[in-house]
DNA sequence: GTCTATAGATTGATAGAC
DNA sequence: GTCTATCAATCTATAGAC
């Protein structure tokens, strides 16, 4: 049957969230508004709750978006055998995902104080399960004793600040290949723990 | 003299601005409304426009305190002999600092975007005028043979980056004590450049 | 599915009384 | 210096025509 003259549901609902992910990096979630997302994406304001009940909804489903994509692909990945490569692996890993999608990782920080305290909690959860795998790196290979670390939760915290560090000067075509910013950060991450 | 009943400019102006760096740092700049920060003061939104031009104007000053602060606290400094020394009392006067201003350094990053072009501009120069002191004795110390640094530009900001990480986590009257947290960080600083 | 129009609330900032 | 009152603009979200 043909589609009503006007109807673009399957391609007007990525671009409205497209939309809600460029405008909330640049300006913040509580500055952009209806109105301006509507233009980007050149629809009125009002068409847009064809495509998302309220604007918490549209924040609430780019971060959970990021933090599902962030586990399934972390669990695709192979895991090697020592507790030293298993770092390199998650190491690199992070760096790769976080520098492929720089806006997503901005909002998922910038904007956790916007959300409800339901959304919030969801997102916490999904947060700390990702951690907790850096975690279980740094602690099995710590009790093996192939590294030295002062304090496992520390350690875990202040790597993952670290290699969240790139996404603040990286672009792309610039002086440094990926490969060659994943190895320096790796080589940084390495001797922190040995 | 006796004073103008009703007359506080002395202490209303400070308490302006620790109601607005309050607020600000718990919901965004942008979220917060004139009458919130009134109504925390304990004055009518009119009255807050007796301590500044405009809303712009309060978040800029904030901003621009905290970093003449950052900057003439580090000049007071006493500077060690040795790179290695330099190093770890930039690392740990950092962390002290820091921690001992937990809001002024989250609306310092967070609330970047949301100062006007021209005050953008002021607080990325005195950021970078720190940023510089610490990328100055990595340079130092590595042409004296003292740390082996891969890029000490990259180096600078991924050890910014992970000290400020600690404002994520710690909480005065926790598990470990100041100088324990500026110990395991220094330890890994250390590691990670020699 | 998108439009126009609008309800109802809230915003930053100002004017003038005291 | 603070108050009350208010302006003009803007906001989220909805209703109803097409």
């Amino acid at each position: 049957m043909a589609r009503t003259a006007g109807s673009h549901s399957d391609i007007t609902g990525p671009r409205v969230r497209e939309a809600a992910l460029s405008l909330f990096a640049q300006h913040g979630y509580a500055a952009v508004s209806m109105r301006q997302i509507a233009k980007e994406v050149g629809v009125q304001a009002g068409a847009l709750y064809n495509y998302t009940p309220d604007k918490q909804s549209l924040l609430f489903d780019l971060l959970r978006g990021h933090m599902d994509e962030l586990l399934s692909a972390r669990a695709k990945e192979l895991v090697p055998d020592t507790p030293v490569a298993q770092l390199e692996a998650f190491s690199k890993f992070h760096i790769r995902f976080h520098l492929e999608r720089p806006l997503s990782v901005f909002i998922s920080y910038m904007e956790l104080r916007n959300l409800t305290p339901e959304n919030f909690v969801t997102i916490e959860e999904l947060r700390r399960k990702y951690e907790g795998q850096l975690e279980t790196i740094l602690r099995d290979g710590h009790e093996a004793g192939a590294f030295q670390v002062a304090d496992t939760k520390i350690t875990t915290l202040a790597i993952i600040a670290m290699l969240n560090g790139v996404n603040t000067w990286y672009r792309s075509g610039g002086r440094l290949s990926l490969p060659e910013v994943e190895a320096i950060y790796w080589d940084m991450v390495r001797k922190a723990v040995t």
